[in-house]
DNA sequence: ACGGAATGCGAGAACGGTCTCGCAATTCTC
DNA sequence: GAGAATTGCGAGACCGTTCTCGCATTCCGT
């Protein structure tokens, strides 16, 4: 069994019979060097299948052209999945590669799989924070001066170029268009990572987007002059299915839900199918992030839609330029929309 | 503004007053050094935040510690999201890191791709290749000697070893269910990559999965001694909605309909529920591949469920073992089985 | 007290590239 | 036709590690 070992540099020089340096200078095209060289180095590199071994090329270079991403993983949320996808693609548009770890909304885990990027010598990273204020592993100096770009969500500092979404004006907007619609009795179903089971009294929120929607609701409900009725879940469907219940079960019963994620809505979509309700009729519903399969169902459902792909986008754009020049941080905020579609019932107002 | 480049071996061992060769026997804990030495360069190498460059580690070693990984990917298809997941995290427990690229269905993509993960020198790869027989790009010596393994299709040689799931048994079984449940009069939907529109003539099917599945439905459908309509339709949303309604529309209409992956599944959702029908009770639904969606609504869709996350991870135990022991190629098939919900209405048989 | 074994550590090569420098050969200039 | 300028290429340093080899020094036994 040949072990077949790729041809190096030198492989390609003894073959055609140069230096080393001929040879490089003959693939990369630079320096002074004679046309006919050329043609013989690059034809018997083709013959070997040289191709030239990245990592040493980073190590002399500096670079890897390549860059980290620290997602919170959970696939399930349908955020995550595009922005990676974005995000890989984009880089690959500007020349880079990407590496992916999960910290699984973990600080410990985040902090190593910081490092592991950084020890990989990526030239600069995209972070989902885990934490709003836990980041004693991002300072200059561990970073070794490399930039970061975090997406998603917000830090307490602003070190960093941040790219988010505009979730507190188009949660507001959305609860202003349900009460257009008639609805007076509102519910709120928010996902909080890291509280244990669900609660009615708000918990603390370590997550500046998730905190954002819900000044967004409440904004809302006070410029609509509407009734509320909170409910804060741990992410986990069967919980969640609890806190929907609850919800429905409360003296004041919301005749609309709004939902803070995917995972929230389709624990609303469980118990609701369960007790037989029709969606946009018996009980309305509205959710942040669009799927596919919010748009399929009928009626759709009417959903707070993030501009994920652009955001991924952006972001890389952003850290190469960090990578490449030295750039100011700056704060990107995107802006969400509602997309209506045929969940929130119209109600007849009975004044 | 300080550059801050990270600490590297030699400042670790000018601080510490020794030689290279003593702070990585310290390190990393071999050779001969006295224990105060150890602690000393330890130390000091901690006081510099001091982390090994993996790139020159892996440039020594001939080993990087990471897997390529290639897949078609389509995040909305719920099953390479949740492989990718599976094959990042059993990685991370075997010490590996792991590099993504998409190849978009596109075997050219797909080469490229491959070529950028040898020039990284990734120690083995993962791929669900796009095509069947186009793969001149994974010859050993391409290949430099690196393992491959194969997920979720298989090419038409046997030179790497494949983890697939046994949809055929598992197709069949379906199709079996639904005859016990009365039916007679089957709908298929079967996407099928790269062709245009839709078709009820059986086009080339260019990957083992669908053909698989194919085989499985024909072969339920002749025990039972069912009828049948089969439409195949182009991977797209509005596509596929036209051929639903063909489905629907046609001589003898079906009272089930069976599709190939969630995508089709979408499709029906979504004209079934414009035309008013109820799933479970008017119409009856199976899909390949489950997810949280089809699991939350009411009723809940009876998917054929494939093993993903296991799949993943067998995959990357199955690479590691070969990157670092010399095994032969085997092929492992994962069963997939029906998960039985309510998208599938008991007739009454009319005998 | 002296030879051999054990111990602790440094020098230097190697991994596979890139790139600067300088040398030889060719071409140009008048 | 002699000196200067240009051209083409090789030698060797360097990136940050690991690891082998060998050299001092200490320790032990007799």
């Amino acid at each position: 069994m040949a072990t077949n070992k790729n041809a190096t540099i030198n492989d390609v020089a003894a073959a055609a019979g140069v230096s080393r340096a001929t040879v490089s200078r003959a693939l990369a095209g630079y320096g002074r060097i004679s046309k006919q060289t050329v043609d013989h180095v690059r034809s018997v590199a083709e013959g070997l299948g040289y191709r030239p071994n990245a990592l040493a090329v980073a190590m002399r270079a500096g670079k890897t052209k390549t860059i980290g991403l620290v997602v919170i993983s959970d696939f399930t949320n349908a955020f995550f999945d595009r922005a990676t996808k974005s995000i890989i693609d984009r880089a690959k548009e500007l020349g880079f590669r990407v590496l992916i770890q999960h910290s699984d909304e973990d600080v410990a885990v985040e902090r190593v799989a910081v490092e592991t990027m950084l020890s990989n010598q990526v030239d600069g990273i995209i972070l989902v924070p885990a934490s709003t204020t836990k980041h004693s592993h991002l300072t200059p100096k561990k970073l070794g001066g490399k930039p970061v770009v975090i997406i998603d969500r917000m830090l307490d500092i602003q070190r960093f170029t941040t790219v988010t979404t505009g979730d507190e004006v188009a949660a507001k907007e959305a609860v202003l268009y349900a009460g257009e619609s008639g609805h007076t009795n509102l519910g709120f179903l928010i996902a909080v990572p890291g509280i244990r089971g669900f609660t009615s009294t708000q918990p603390e929120i370590p997550i500046t987007s998730v905190q954002e929607r819900v000044d967004g609701f409440e904004l809302g409900v006070k410029t609509a002059k509407a009734k509320s009725v909170w409910v804060y879940s741990e992410d986990k469907q069967a919980i969640a299915e609890s806190a929907v219940e609850k919800l429905l079960d409360s003296p004041k019963a919301p005749t609309i839900i709004f939902t803070s994620n995917n995972d929230m809505l389709l624990a609303v979509l469980k118990v609701v199918g369960e007790r037989g309700l029709t969606i946009g009729k018996d009980i309305s519903v509205v959710s942040f992030d669009d799927s596919p399969w919010a748009a399929a169902m009928v009626p759709g459902i009417t959903v707070i839609s993030r501009p994920v792909e652009e955001l991924g986008s952006i972001a890389v754009t952003e850290l190469v330029e960090a990578i490449e020049g030295n750039t100011k941080p700056k704060e990107i905020v995107l802006p969400a929309s509602l997309v209506i579609r045929g969940s929130v019932a119209k109600l007849t107002k009975s004044k």
